[in-house]
DNA sequence: CTGATAGTTGAAGTCAACTTCAAGTCAAGG
DNA sequence: CCTTGACTTGAAGTTGACTTCAACTATCAG
């Protein structure tokens, strides 16, 4: 155990959930940030604890690792995130949650009617409907917000 | 134009939506077949059109490639998917979706609850809870189903 | 001082679902 | 027959968020 307050990549890596590995990811992507000893080795000031569980927040809310960096940036002096600034940014999380549980509605709504129906027809089904590529009008535009589709391999 | 009833992968690219390289891509991980001309190029029955319907029903409601084939190999022998096929699989697809619904609306209440309080706590927020690593009970366990987890790179 | 445990690095691998590429071959209208 | 556009292949690349590896090095309890 160390006697000061600063913590090893380990001890980090057990108090917040993160692996190891990617607390170093996180450093290299500018997430986080770390001091060294003589001999190299990483030391973390306890504020990074905060700093992680807003990270792990804002994952589980669904943003990409670009956007908790856009999220952390917006902070004045990088700070680590106040009540405040949690306050406001989880609002938008907020809007984008609904938004995404609006969409699901409306996929699960749309099969509900079209069970039965059988259709599955290429230029009126919503649901086989390639995004936009038919359906001028109606069902079928933009079904899911980007981040619900499965990814296209671009 | 071809005189027979054949489709070429061009045509069905452009009737399915799908790109060339992903009707080739389909064709590999056993999806949809193909049979061929005396030069080697792939010619397309009409019906291919239906299952590639299906395939991105699937595809939109969220359900992975592996799973569409799963779902494609239950069908006896292995034919092109029927009304009441479609109708049964996607019976179980609106109870998948359900399922998100509800996991995504309890993840936003969650948060609503959570906006102000500022906490963040690793040991007790249901936000920044590292998936049930610290929750033996309570909130914070199983926030989000599989597919609405953002990718760990596993 | 020593050995166990924990830490270091850069490079490469993983996963899904494709796309892109290079280097050629086929099909069909004129 | 010829040209043009569509098609063929296997291999490698893409994206995001990491993990894994090999080969060392540091720290610290005893």
């Amino acid at each position: 155990m160390l006697t000061t307050d600063l913590l090893t990549v380990g001890e980090v890596a057990h108090r917040s959930g993160f692996a190891p590995s990617a607390l170093r990811f996180y450093e290299r992507q500018g997430l986080v940030h770390a001091t060294r000893t003589s001999g190299g080795q990483r030391r973390y000031e306890r504020n990074v604890l905060r700093r992680l569980a807003f990270i792990r927040a804002a994952r589980n809310v669904g943003l990409t690792l670009d956007e908790v960096a856009a999220a952390l940036d917006t902070l004045p002096d990088k700070r680590t995130p106040t009540k405040e600034d949690w306050s406001r940014l989880s609002r938008t999380w907020r809007q984008r949650l609904t938004d995404e549980i609006a969409a699901l509605t409306r996929l699960r709504d749309g099969l509900e009617s079209c069970i039965g129906c059988g259709c599955l027809s290429l230029r009126s089904c919503a649901f086989s409907n390639p995004q936009d590529h038919f359906a001028q009008t109606g069902p079928g535009a933009a079904l899911l917000p980007e981040r619900l589709r499965q990814p296209t391999g671009r």
